[in-house]
DNA sequence: CTCCCGATAT
DNA sequence: ATATCAGGAG
């Protein structure tokens, strides 16, 4: 079976076992998901959730972020990690959106990139699930996934998410790139993956070799 | 490659 | 105790 045909398949019935499955990450704006992701950055979503409530009560515009006091912005996301770093780049970032994109979320990659703290991966999901614009992010759970399924070979995230764009129709680039990170974190998981209660083992190439 | 640097699981 | 976690910058 070509790569193309196992993607599908793979997505399709993640997708069935997962009907509705949205990025774990509480937002009502693509600002709130722009923060919430640089905040995300090696840490889980539900300990970004538990920070984000109080975080957009207190500042609500990109002008909002660029304006606030270190310290505060500090003590608001503190039991984050690099909570430093993070309130530094959410500081610095807005202040661009402010300065030269009018206070508005730029929907490019080449824009995003260039925003303070804002990476490929962060990029590839505010498009994605804010906007609603094709985009594939490759964090550690798509990278680790994708490779066992055996649809990428690639080690380094951006030629990752070159792999994918060739063989997943773009119209499922979002859907897949959720997908992907929800069995992830439930099922393919880095350590003691649930092999037996995985939905996808007949098309997985990391499945296949364990039991021989 | 190193630094950032907190909470949670084991 | 310590390994690891939805990365990015220098």
């Amino acid at each position: 079976m070509d790569k193309r045909d196992r993607a599908r398949k793979i997505l399709k019935t993640l997708k069935r076992e997962m009907p509705g499955a949205r990025i774990a990450l509480n937002f009502s704006s693509p600002l709130e998901l722009l923060v919430a992701t640089i905040l995300s950055a090696q840490c889980t979503d539900e300990r970004v959730n538990k920070v984000t409530p109080a975080l957009f009560a207190r500042y609500r515009t990109a002008r909002d972020y660029a304006e606030a006091e270190t310290e505060e912005l500090e003590g608001l996301i503190r039991s984050i990690n690099f909570f430093r770093n993070k309130a530094k780049s959410i500081k610095a970032c807005c202040n661009k959106i402010v300065e030269e994109f009018g206070g508005r979320i730029p929907e490019s990659v080449d824009e995003l990139t260039k925003l303070p703290g804002v990476g490929r991966k962060t990029a590839n999901i505010v498009l994605g699930s804010a906007f609603g614009i094709p985009a594939i992010g490759v964090d550690t759970h798509v990278k680790r996934v994708a490779g066992r399924l055996g649809l990428t070979n690639s080690t380094d995230p951006e030629r990752i998410e070159e792999d994918l764009s060739r063989i997943i129709p773009k119209e499922l680039w979002v859907d897949a790139t959720t997908l992907l990170i929800l069995h992830g974190r439930r099922t393919c998981k880095a350590k003691k993956p649930l092999c037996e209660e995985c939905a996808v083992r007949d098309y997985c190439d990391y499945y296949s070799s364990m039991r021989k």
